[in-house]
This record gives C-alpha cells, structure tokens and sequence, in this order.
DNA sequence: TTACTTTCATAGCGATTGATATAGATTAAG
DNA sequence: CTTAATCTATATCAATCGCTATGAAAGTAA
C-alpha cells in the first residue's frame, strides 16, 4: 500500500507541511493544460509546493497521482454520470451536458477544453494502460446517454426509430469537438451556440411520429 | 539551410540509402499514433530505417519532419481546402468533409483517428509553436467552411438566418469529436451514421423559407 | 527527557531525451 | 587513378525523465 490512507493514518509522527487537496488541484491545472506525459514530474512538484519523495508518499507514482486528479476533476462541480441519471428526459440531459461542457471548457480560470478529452490523446505506448482507462470513463458516459434514449424510446418520449447510439455518439462527438475548439481558442459564446445547433438535430415525437 | 533542397541537390557524392517518402510514410504513422511529443526519435529512426544523423541530414530537427510529415498527410488522397472549394454547395462540402473524415478516421492500414486533430492535442509548453501552427490549420479549415456558407446564403442557398460560424463550428466540432470516438474504438459504421446525424442540424430553405 | 513515528530535504540513481562530432564509406567528375 | 562531394555508422553530448536511498527535522506518547 503505497498510497497514504488518511482515514487510518495516526496523528504521531512529522505532520503534512502542504494541503493534499490544494496540491491536487495545481496537479489537475497542469494535467489539464499539458496532457498526462508532458507534464513532468519536476513540474508538478514546482507547482505542488512538494518536493519529489513527498509526491511519491502522499500519491504514489505518476498514475495514480494521475488518476486521483482525474478523478477529482470528475467531480467538480457534478458529475456527468448524476448529471445524466437526474435528468428528466434524455434531451434534458443531452441539453446539460452539452451546455455545461460548453461552460467548464472555457472556465476564466482553468485552461481551455477537457481534461478527459485531451490528457491521453497522444501519448506513447507506456502509457497505453492510462489512455484505456481514460477511454473506458468515455464510452461510460456515451452507454449511459444511450440508455437514457432507449428508455425514453419506451416510454414514448422519443421516436421509436430513433437511433440510440447514433443519437448519443453524436453528443459525445461534439461534446469532445468542443473541447478542441476551446484550445483552439474558441469563445464560451460561440460553445453554446454550436451546443444549440447539436440539438437541432435531436429527434421530436412532433416532427416524426413513427 | 539544414533541409537538404532535392531540386538544388548536385548529383555528385554518395546516394541516399532510403526512400524519403517511404520513410515520410513510416513517420506518419508514428505520429498518427503516438502524437509529436510522444514519438522520440529513437522510434522514428527505428521505424524509419535510417540513423539519427542520416535523418536530421534529410529532414533537420524533429520539428522539421513532423511539419514535413503532416503536410504529406494532409494532401492525403486529396485536400481538404480542395475539396471545400470544390464542392457545389456548402452542404455537399460539409456531406464530404464528415463522410471523408469517418473514413479515414477508421482506416484498416492507419491508426484510428485524425493525425491533424490529436498530434499535438497534449505538449508541453516547449512545443508551443507546433500547437499553435496545426490550431491554424484547423481555424483555417472552420474559416473556409464558413465562407462557403455564406457565400450560400448570398446566393440564396441557405436561409438568410443562417448562423454560418455556427453552423461551421458544429461541423468542425463533430469532426475532431468523430476522431476521438474513433480512437476510442468506434466503428466505420458508427461514425457514418453520426455524421448523418450531424446534417440533421443543417438548415434548409423549405423548412425555414426566413 | 526519551522513545517512536512520520515527513522533509538533499542528492543521486539508471534510462532516455533531442541532437551532434567525428571518421569512414560510397558515389560522380576530371 | 585522384579529387570532391555526400551519405552512413559509431559513439556520445548535456539535459531531463520517473523515481528513490538516506538521514535530518518535527511532531506525539510515554
């Protein structure tokens, strides 16, 4: 167990001289501006305040300090996964997620686009592990979008030709060509008014009563 | 001069042992897989089948060949810009632009996905400039779409409405998102089907006579 | 205090990074 | 042949990579 547990730790012993939560969050900055292998290790203890032996005892190695920012990122502010579940409807859904995303990818003060979408868009094959991991938290967030479509297939609220997966990589798609756009330099205004034209393509049991 | 200039090249002195396009080839590959910073050297040349100096002689400094190596890629079957102006409306560009880029984002003998979008979507800051000069192909590719767009809607094409930044940046948007779900293992069909759905947002001037 | 526990700071590990100096190999020209 | 031009191969450069051994510093508990 190289990773500190908290919740065990005793209260002997030299106290923690930096606020993990704080650190993570410069780690996140960093992972999120750079990507997983080109942030280095000296530049995450200069922006952590930590030196090196620090890191490794409070994290453990590059990974899984990786994955605890990625997994602290997730959360902040909703995660998409509640976001989905709580929805009324899946339009409702497809709706928050495409704005929120709009919103958290061009943040005043974090950088531009995702930290899921681009920390292991390239990278080599050492980090072939992280990269899937990365993926299988994507697909996750398209299969729960495209169950919310079929059951409101069921229930009558969409058309019964509606093409679940299609309809859901769709969003995805965008959601994650957003995130490109904002590194590119895109505005938050021109974000949400592309979110807006995704949802034109969203099926009505108006339009296209089966 | 480091590039040594073919056309200028005397015919006199030992004769290059490689193919260059050949080995162009090769390297595309790498960075279509693994990303500019995440390909080293050592992987090119191995690939490649040249020694380190043979290939600064032929192509100068790592980003040199990358530039070089994406410039090939990107005339690959044929342009995007071409194609753009070429197509008779806006529409047929953006059918072709989506329909073309599903493809090759799912070839059998290329890695998933589109070098242009993913190569540089994570470096550090030392490789600022090669980020930055792909964000201006890819802003340039957006800018053209738009134009044609709007050289639609003067032409009475499209609804006078029409949001042609807009509509642009969904199509771009959906593009480099079909990239991503493409590394993350989507299929042909999929991403087919998505860009179908991408051109449900497309305005036409029955349903929306302005 | 003394014993015990944990973190901190220094220094450095082997491996790899992008890039090159040097010398030998291979060709055409004269 | 000799000479000039160009490429190839070996060996290596300083810098950085992720990571850690070591011992001093800083706290609690007796």
């Amino acid at each position: 167990m190289k990773t500190a547990e908290v919740s065990n730790r005793r209260k002997i012993g030299r106290p923690l001289s930096f606020n993990p939560d704080q650190a993570l969050d410069q780690a996140i900055r960093l992972f999120w501006k750079h990507g997983y292998e080109s942030t280095s290790i000296s530049h995450l203890t200069a922006a952590m305040g930590v030196t090196a032996p620090s890191l490794y005892a409070a994290f453990g190695d590059k990974r899984a300090l990786f994955m605890a920012a990625l997994q602290r990122y997730l959360g902040t502010p909703i995660t998409a996964e509640a976001l989905i579940a709580n929805a009324a409807t899946a339009r409702d859904a497809a709706i928050e997620l495409l704005t929120n995303s709009a919103l958290a990818f061009t943040g005043e003060h974090t950088p531009p686009g995702c930290l899921l979408a681009t920390a292991t868009a390239s990278c080599s094959a050492a980090s072939a592990e992280v990269q899937e991991a990365l993926a299988e938290i994507r697909r996750g967030f398209g299969r729960q979008l495209r169950d919310k479509i079929q059951a409101d297939m069921a229930n009558g609220r969409l058309p019964t030709g509606t093409e679940a997966e299609t309809l859901s990589g769709h969003v995805m798609a965008v959601i994650q060509g957003m995130s490109s756009l904002a590194r590119d330099g895109a505005s938050r205004q021109s974000l949400l008014a592309i979110a807006g034209s995704a949802l034109q393509a969203w099926p009505s049991q108006e339009r296209q009563p089966a």
